[in-house]
RNA sequence: GGGCCCGUAGCUCAGUCGGUCAGAGCAGGGGACUCAUAAUCCCUUGGUCCCAGGUUCGAGUCCUGGCGGGCCUACCA
């Protein structure tokens, strides 16, 4: 699946939840897709943002006396500076109340609605005055009958009917479970692809997409009909289309849309795979318009316990946890940028969850970057500083220890190259690992540290440090888009200048002979263990 | 309730079409080396593969039933 340009979104997060490590993880990972994109030379586009309508932020805002708006600044602010911390650059940043995005929702609700895609029906269920919210038939007999599911013992339903407008979802049924059974609509991992074609088989009927205003104000109106507003999600899954200028009075930002639409990858978490398999795909073709051609469903980072991180809704916890919780703040004020990029990046397969603690984190740290990547380049400056007078020295043409060793290193080269198609940057760092763990295994069994104290040995221990240097400088390469600033030095140091260019410089000795090697960096300090925040 | 998914060494995980599949990394133990960030290299201790049945010559691997956990199940996103 090669391919020329790229277009990658996270969601857009939701402004009622503070940042945590959840919306770090998908933002991190996007960034590193992107940048590998970039880095191998397919233009890119990376989008991000913030959700800011619903009745979660009207609530919150209510709550603390603030405007709405106000409330969402404040919040839209922090989702920035985390992204700022973690050296995540989106190129661009949404947010669902600014006119570029709400005109364009009214535009395709006043399309869909003249086209008969929308229409009025009557909704009709339990309502909950309290909670402000309807529970279905089978929520409520679950729970006694009459009572709130959430609230039993405070509060009490009533039978309420109340119209609404519709969003005809079942017409696009039927084409939407081809498109994903053949997989025009990729879904992945397969998995989550199954789950959501079996969601399909149980029959898709319409999608309320109006909030009456009497209830939920904070949200775009429709605009055929100002007593109603616009279903969150609906307004939300428009964020990736109207970003990048579509259906926008500008001419030049509609060939902006028509050049980055369809998105090659929609991330999200495995929490709103419906929404934006079913709701947003169906919405697409009720508007002509192409599908997505991939959704790529990751996990969740658990806690120790295997719990939940964060969820606003959700009590519980009579496990006392013997370390504080990772909060995205702790993970940075301890790993640092590189450190904390390197664990999400890392953290899961794509779809699986994982449990972790900032001691796995730190294991994990110490490991890849500290003991691997960071030793091996301070112990082969150090010793070229000594044998090659700082200078990359001549390879010749190797034996088969350095073949093997050179090998491990386009290993690492075609996992990197690959990564358009698998997504799985997972695998390009399991390739990295062991072709850190080939150069030291080369360098023991080759020891240029005793070669140079011999009378003889000098040119061997040269060639030996040359091609050591050299598989290190690729496998620096290969995962550049994880920690651009900290392999932006280690670059220069194997002596590489000017702007990176990866065609050229994936090619096994494209370090010109002689060229000035720097000095050996500590790049990356070990954490140790009485580094961790103790509960 | 229904759909889907998960449960393999202390920890994180691999195990493709049932037949050396009982594995890797980290942690633990022993040794080596000393160029390097107490690093690196070699060797090594750990497992009723959640439980119970079943199919099979043979099952982490398939079937049934449990137990435990997760996501979704249209108005919280």
């Amino acid at each position: 699946m090669s391919q020329d340009r790229f277009y990658v979104t996270t969601p857009i997060y939701y402004v009622n939840d503070r940042p945590h490590v959840g919306h770090a993880y998908t933002s991190v990972l996007a960034d590193v897709l992107a940048g590998y994109h970039r880095m191998l030379g397919i233009d890119t586009w990376f989008l991000t943002g913030t959700d800011e309508h619903g009745q979660k932020v009207q609530d919150s805002a209510a709550a603390r006396g603030v405007a709405p708006q106000a409330l969402c600044d404040e919040m839209a602010q922090q989702f920035r500076e985390l992204l700022a911390r973690l050296a995540v650059r989106s190129d661009d940043f949404i947010r669902t109340t600014e006119a570029r995005h709400t005109s364009i929702v009214a535009k395709v609700l006043t399309r869909l609605h003249e086209q008969g895609d929308i229409y009025r029906g009557t909704y009709e269920g339990w309502y909950c005055s309290r909670c402000e919210r309807y529970w279905t038939d089978k929520d409520v007999a679950d729970h006694g009958g009459g009572r709130c599911p959430d609230q039993p013992e405070l509060h009490s339903v009533e039978r309420l009917a109340e119209e609404n407008y519709y969003f005809r979802m079942s017409a696009y049924a039927a084409r939407l479970r081809e498109a994903i059974a053949s997989d025009e609509l990729q879904i992945v991992p397969v998995k989550r692809k199954n789950e959501v074609l079996g969601f399909l088989a149980t029959g898709l009927s319409d999608l309320c997409i109006s909030r009456n205003r009497e209830r939920l104000s904070w949200g775009v109106p429709l605009p055929f009909d100002d007593q109603f507003v616009c279903y969150v999600w609906v307004d939300a899954l428009l964020n990736y289309k109207s970003a990048i200028g579509y259906l926008a009075d500008d001419d030049a930002q509609r060939e902006r849309h028509a050049k980055w639409w369809p998105a090659d990858v929609h991330l999200v978490g495995k929490d709103i795979l419906t929404t934006h398999s079913v709701y947003w795909p169906t919405m697409l073709l009720a508007m002509g318009e192409p599908l997505p051609r991939r959704i790529l469903a990751h996990g969740w980072l658990l806690d120790r316990h295997g719990g939940k991180l964060s969820k606003t809704k959700r009590e519980g916890a009579d496990q006392a946890p013997t370390r504080p919780l990772p909060t995205i703040d702790g993970l940075l004020d301890v790993f640092g940028t590189a450190g904390t990029r390197w664990f999400l990046a890392t953290a899961m397969k794509p779809g699986d969850d994982t449990p972790f603690d900032l001691e796995i984190v730190r294991e994990r740290v110490n490991t890849d970057l500290a003991n691997g990547i960071g030793n091996t380049a301070n112990r082969l400056l150090k010793l070229a500083g000594g044998a090659c007078d700082g200078c990359f020295p001549q390879l010749g043409a190797g034996g088969e220890r350095e073949h093997g060793v050179r090998d491990a290193a386009l290993a690492a080269m075609d996992a990197a190259r690959s990564l358009p198609d698998t997504l799985d940057v997972t695998a390009v760092v399991t390739a990295v690992r062991a072709g850190v763990d080939a150069i030291s295994l080369y360098l023991s069994d080759t020891a240029p540290w005793k070669l140079v104290k011999m009378d003889d040995g000098r040119p061997r221990a040269r060639e030996v440090i040359g091609w050591s240097l050299e598989a290190l400088r690729l496998l620096a390469l290969a995962v550049h888009p994880i920690l651009p600033e900290k392999m932006s030095l280690l670059r220069g140091s194997l002596g590489m200048t000017g702007d990176l260019d990866f065609v050229s410089e994936s090619e096994f000795g494209a370090v010109p002979v002689g060229a000035r090697l720097g000095t050996p960096p500590n790049l990356f300090p070990r954490v140790a263990p009485d580094a961790l925040p103790t509960a």
